[in-house]
RNA sequence: GUCCCUAUCGUCUAGAGGCCUAGGACACCGGGUUUUCAUCCCGGCAACCGGGGUUCGAAUCCCCGUGGGGAUGCCA
């Protein structure tokens, strides 16, 4: 039989990373099966109506490449694939259980308070006893149109197990269970009705979703069950856990920073590396591998890899992936992404901006970097003389001093102004002084550039900002040791 | 409150009774290469939540605690 998984995502307008894990597992298990992907939109709840929402989640899972079989615009005759377009499929299947009698009319109020029986704990939803009520007086209360909405009514007695395929047997008491809603007072079905009724139709095999559904499971069987449906494999998944300022865990939201696809590619994630990064959140390959393409992940991807415990979101390695990504990056399409992310720094170096992309390349974890990585080389940023002083190569601001005084004759007489030549002019200082290289690099480092880290040498800093304004750097440096 | 799930380095994880002196990765620290930093290479720090069992033997199985998470919506 052909695997069928499905991504069912409400519209929100963003993506959840969590949420996108959950598809590309989902899409993970279709193509490690040769089976299909489908994508569906549960846009019951007509109140959280979001504009373009769809649109993102096209655009979030196209450049995810997660690519899908089936949805709203690939029907393969399981349609329509957006749940506000089947509203008039739920209701017969509703009306069935209200006949056979799994499920009834309730038509209280939403304010009202759910009765608590003395000397019983179950809690069974409705707050008057709907089901209580004689067929007679249910026909009434329609006929008079009276609101209502239609809820499962659970038998109480006994329990449910089942099979989830990474948390195994699950068992749990129906008493604890209560009469959910399936068709809403506005006619939509909620998303516990949906779905079942949907994964049926559609003939999904493996259903797979956060462990948030795990505990409601249990009531959606008993649904499959009054259907006389088969249940469909149960995948569910560990949570995505954020830390916040007070180092307390709990299910990754804003508060723990950036958690949206769209928002991380903005900060200068790049999709492959926020891919590989969450495929490992929660999975393993059982290898020592840390570096999948989405193909490889997609031969490789097993359900035995999957973990049971939550997995805290850790940004400090989504990071050093994303690194790892950027140093892959063929050289034109980086020094055009680079550009994008420094567009005032672009501006002036763009005559000298492949050698500034490519000493960027091999140090970069993160384009949102680039700006305060380069800025010095705009602009010399104000230091401090105790900056000269580097310990380990023995450097002062005395020695930066002699140093440049001795070198600027060599560079004045520079004709061929490049990293190489320069560069050559101070290694060849070093060894007539016979002094440490790292001495020498130092001063007039902190001399063009006032900070100690930079990318790239004096040579190339040199050859980027050109002769005249090395000099007035090296003329402002001397003044300031005085 | 009740129910469900879960528990290995700070973080992501490997481990399915002896291969564990618990492996890898990120982060951190140190060393080397390099024209500084970075890259790269090498090394180090660092964990089986606690208590009972079962067993010749337990990180691995069972029970009880405890911690953490989730559910308990006319949200999904």
């Amino acid at each position: 039989m052909t695997v069928r998984t499905r991504f069912a995502p409400s519209p929100t307008g963003f993506m959840h990373v969590g949420n996108l894990r959950t598809a590309l597992y989902a899409w993970l298990l279709a193509r490690s099966n040769n089976g299909k992907f489908i994508l569906r939109i549960e846009d019951t709840d007509q109140a959280r109506f979001v504009e373009n929402a769809v649109e993102v989640i096209y655009n979030t899972l196209n450049s995810a490449g997660l690519d899908h079989d089936e949805g709203p615009d690939k029907d393969a005759g399981f349609g329509p694939y957006v749940q506000s377009e089947r509203k008039h499929l739920y209701r017969p299947f509703a009306e069935e259980l209200v006949k056979s009698g799994h499920a009834y009319y309730c038509f209280c109020e939403k304010s009202e308070e759910p009765t608590t029986e003395a000397g019983t704990v179950f809690i069974d939803g409705c707050p008057s006893r709907c089901a209580d009520l004689s067929p007679a007086e249910v026909k009434a209360k329609l006929d008079a149109g009276i609101p209502y909405v239609i809820r499962q009514k659970i038998d109480r007695t006994g329990s449910v197990s089942f099979r989830d395929l990474v948390f195994g047997e699950i068992t749990i008491e129906t008493k604890v269970l209560d009469d959910q809603i399936l068709i809403k007072q506005d006619g939509m079905p909620t998303y516990n009705f949906a779905n079942v009724i949907d994964d049926h139709l559609m003939q999904i095999t493996h259903v797979v979703r956060g462990s948030e559904y795990l505990s409601s499971t249990p009531k959606y069987n008993l649904l499959y069950q009054a259907f006389g449906w088969e249940i469909p494999q149960y995948v569910h998944l560990p949570l995505i856990m954020g830390r916040d300022a007070e180092g307390n865990v709990s299910k990754l939201s804003k508060r723990h920073g950036s958690v949206s696809f769209e928002t991380l590619v903005e900060e200068g994630f790049l999709p492959e590396a926020i891919i590989n990064y969450i495929a490992l959140l929660g999975w393993s390959s059982k290898t020592d591998r840390e570096i999948f393409s989405l193909a490889e992940l997609a031969e490789l991807f097993n359900v035995e890899g999957l973990n049971k415990a939550a997995a805290v979101f850790d940004y400090d390695k989504l990071r050093w992936m994303n690194s790892e990504y950027i140093k892959q990056m063929d050289f034109e399409a980086f020094k055009n992404k680079a550009a994008k992310f420094a567009p005032e720094q672009f501006a002036v170096l763009q005559n000298v901006w492949d050698k500034v992309a490519s000493l960027l390349q091999s140090r970069l974890e993160n384009f949102t970097d680039i700006p305060g990585m380069i800025q010095f080389l705009v602009e010399q940023p104000p230091y401090e003389v105790e900056l000269f002083n580097h310990k380990k190569n023995k450097a002062t601001p005395e020695s930066a001093k002699e140093i440049i005084n001795d070198v600027m004759p060599e560079f004045k007489a520079c004709e061929n102004w490049n990293a190489e030549s320069l560069t050559a002019i101070l290694m060849n200082y070093a060894q007539t002084k016979e002094m440490k290289v790292g001495k020498v690099m130092w001063g007039i480092r902190i001399a063009l550039s006032g900070q100690s880290v930079t990318p790239g040498g004096p040579g190339e800093i040199m050859e980027i900002i050109g002769r005249e304004n090395s000099f007035a750097r090296l003329k402002a440096a001397l003044e300031k040791i005085g």
